[in-house]
DNA sequence: GATGTGACTGACC
DNA sequence: TGGTCAGCCACAT
């Protein structure tokens, strides 16, 4: 990963690493990348990423696991429902647990 | 080339 | 304990 290939990609990669059921933060993302205090980045990539259909979105919420984008979605149901089907409860537009499903790049692919 | 905006975060009052 | 403010960087206009 870290492809040279700019900021976007960069993301991409990390989000494409995020395994089913399990959730990140924008800013958990972001200082993976170097630009911790640049999280908005990774939001803003996110919406680039819209386009593609390998990076699952709906895997990164805030740091207190609430679906901020979901209304960037199709529909904003879409990104609940898919997160629900992977096994991650969600509630009143927040992830139950979040501190159990989520998934840190910088601890998982020890760097 | 300057200005505005945003799917966030951390600090401060 | 909870709301508000400012910073931060890439991209669009």
């Amino acid at each position: 990963m870290k492809n040279d290939s700019g900021f976007f990609e960069m993301v991409y990669d990390v989000v494409r690493l995020i395994p089913s059921g399990r959730v990140t933060s924008y800013g958990a993302i972001a200082r993976y990348l170097g630009t911790a205090k640049s999280a908005r980045m990774v939001g803003w990539a996110m919406n680039a990423a819209h386009a593609l259909p390998d990076v699952p979105a709906h895997r990164v919420v805030n740091r207190v696991g609430v679906l901020s984008g979901k209304n960037h979605f199709a529909h904003p149901s879409r990104m609940q429902e898919l997160l629900e089907k992977e096994g991650v409860q969600i509630q009143e537009d927040q992830v139950i647990n979040f501190r159990e499903k989520f998934w840190d790049p910088e601890k998982e692919l020890s760097l």
